[in-house]
DNA sequence: TTGTAGGCGTTATCAT
DNA sequence: ATGATAACGCCTACAA
């Protein structure tokens, strides 16, 4: 045996037209029973599947599949996200292909060329940190196109981002309204556009309770764990600090880590939840976007768009909600 | 403009043959300088990309995509598979293509015919815990088929699966060397292979330690934390156990909470690691095995398989380590 | 209800 | 080095 069986071998072996094979296969109803007989003996005997890329092929037709770009599969953050636009692609009969860029720029732009080239019907990305791909000289057309998590400029597209601004000074107000004067910020490279936004939330908090920022408080290269337990314990044993605002997960990770190693403990709030958030005790507070909405809002504006949808692409942002549950109070 | 500029366009437009591009585009060498040139001005007026979906119908030649059919992305046990097989896939220059079970047999079923319908190279599954397709009388050809994580009977697949009943003997031991004699079992249904696998395991040790099983220690219904520690609570206030082996990781966090509410405390190993393990004091000690190299193990031979290694299909054990970090002493 | 002819975008064959 | 022509597996006209 050379390939797989085809429309056309079926068809020679139910003695039918290729024409008619097709029908049947696509479920149309106007076939007469013996003939219908005939062809589905014909499928189990040779093992026939319809080939979907060969059908993708004809004008009108579409690939029913999505296409993902996240920074890290392995990462819970993105993985949530990818299971959220799966699970929604799933509902509407679509499949998902996803790809990590390990947040590089080049490996990023390779695999929206290779997306685009399988011509997948949707491409949701989460832009990766360092520079990618300039979108404005990408020639059109481009399928439907959101970007996630990251606000890139480029107006041929939809975005879905969370508030990260707003669920920053949430926080520090919390922080603030406790008594907190020496508040700290622990988070990553401010690279990253995320990080920047939530610093920019964090001094318009302190600004609007009337706190002095001081520059010493301001951690920004904690990239893991281990990294802000090392800054929050020198944080704790030279710069009397009364609060911290950990802007990450891994950041609040770190933490705990330092408040564990250190036996001191100030009151605090992470952004983004974690597993271990609430086995600790006392459980610790987070600001939370809702990835989970995030990837389905993202997907359900692909479907929207891929349904003719052609209002004005826009920026949609998601509210960021705080959690308190008891580590704001130290 | 109707659709995506094609090759054809491209030849119109640059004023060479349909052949011509496609030489160019596929990077073969035996193109002259000026055409070469042309070519590229063309493609680059036009906006063209090729389209790997047509390109991939023609014999012999292969999606160049990879088929993962799990549980549900969401799950982290779940996606940290996913990465691994999708960094291997990436490796590979192949795409990964995953879709979610939902645990649901025929869902499962489903995302089977659509991969294969797909023309994926290579196809990758975790059997739901439900009733599945019967493999059996699925008619080849199949794609390099991996089952992982859970046996399936059915020789014509590979399959990759973690040492659990050995890790859970393992585990099981080292409780009971520490004195414990009366060692709590706390998981899920019976109808999950692998916990059957690792209450075999937890017997074996009991045997090997001359304990005597009481079967009013084993608790095979705790299907999320909240039941396991609601059990443990129990077997805690009312069973005087000496010991717990939990036998998956919502299991351990359901102790960690029934440690916290009751008081008490006994020693404590888990299966599989999860992100607070070493959160807690003391940190719980686990049965590690490694799902990333898992992950990677499935994704590797399906590749050997599509290069042609035609040895016997195997099942390929992996082993579980045990990972102690002070839990087990109570 | 069934069949015939043609084309989708690409690559392979075989010429020039 | 370049090109004309025929597949690949499927589907959409348009007959019959």
């Amino acid at each position: 045996m050379s390939g797989n069986p085809t429309m056309n071998d079926v068809a020679r072996e139910a003695n039918v037209a290729l024409k008619t094979v097709s029908r049947y296969v696509n479920g149309e109803t106007n076939i007469g029973a013996p003939l219908a007989t005939r062809i589905q003996e014909a499928i189990d005997a040779l093992g026939y599947r319809r080939n979907l890329a060969a059908a993708s092929i004809r004008p009108g037709r579409t690939s029913r599949m999505l296409g993902l770009i996240i920074g890290d599969l392995s990462n819970p953050y993105y993985s949530t996200i990818a299971g959220a636009i799966e699970s929604t692609a799933s509902d509407h009969g679509y499949l998902l292909t996803i790809g990590s860029s390990d947040e590089d720029g080049r490996r990023h732009d390779q695999l929206v060329d290779r997306l685009m080239e399988q011509r997948v019907d949707g491409l949701i990305i989460v832009p990766p940190t360092g520079a990618a791909r300039d979108w404005s000289k990408l020639p059109p057309p481009i399928p439907a196109l959101v970007f996630l998590d990251r606000p890139v400029d480029f107006d041929q597209a939809d975005a879905v981002v969370a508030d990260n601004a707003g669920g920053a000074r949430l926080a520090t107000a919390a922080l603030a309204e406790r008594g907190g004067r020496r508040i700290a910020f622990v988070g990553d490279s401010l690279d990253i556009s995320t990080m920047r936004e939530r610093l920019a939330g964090y001094r318009t908090a302190l600004i609007e309770h009337g706190v002095r920022e001081d520059p010493e408080l301001v951690v920004t290269d904690a990239h893991r764990s281990v990294d802000a337990a090392v800054a929050i314990r020198r944080l704790l044993n030279e710069r009397a600090i009364d609060g911290i605002f950990a802007a990450n997960n891994r950041a609040a990770v770190g933490a705990l880590m330092a408040f564990r190693d250190s036996g001191a403990r100030v009151p605090l709030i992470g952004f983004d939840d974690f597993e271990a958030a609430t086995l600790s005790t006392p459980a610790v507070s987070v600001v939370s976007h809702d990835i989970t909405l995030m990837g389905e809002a993202a997907a359900e504006i692909v479907f929207a768009r891929l349904s003719g949808d052609t209002s004005a692409r826009r920026t949609h942002v998601l509210p960021a909600t705080l959690v308190l549950r008891g580590s704001e109070d130290g």
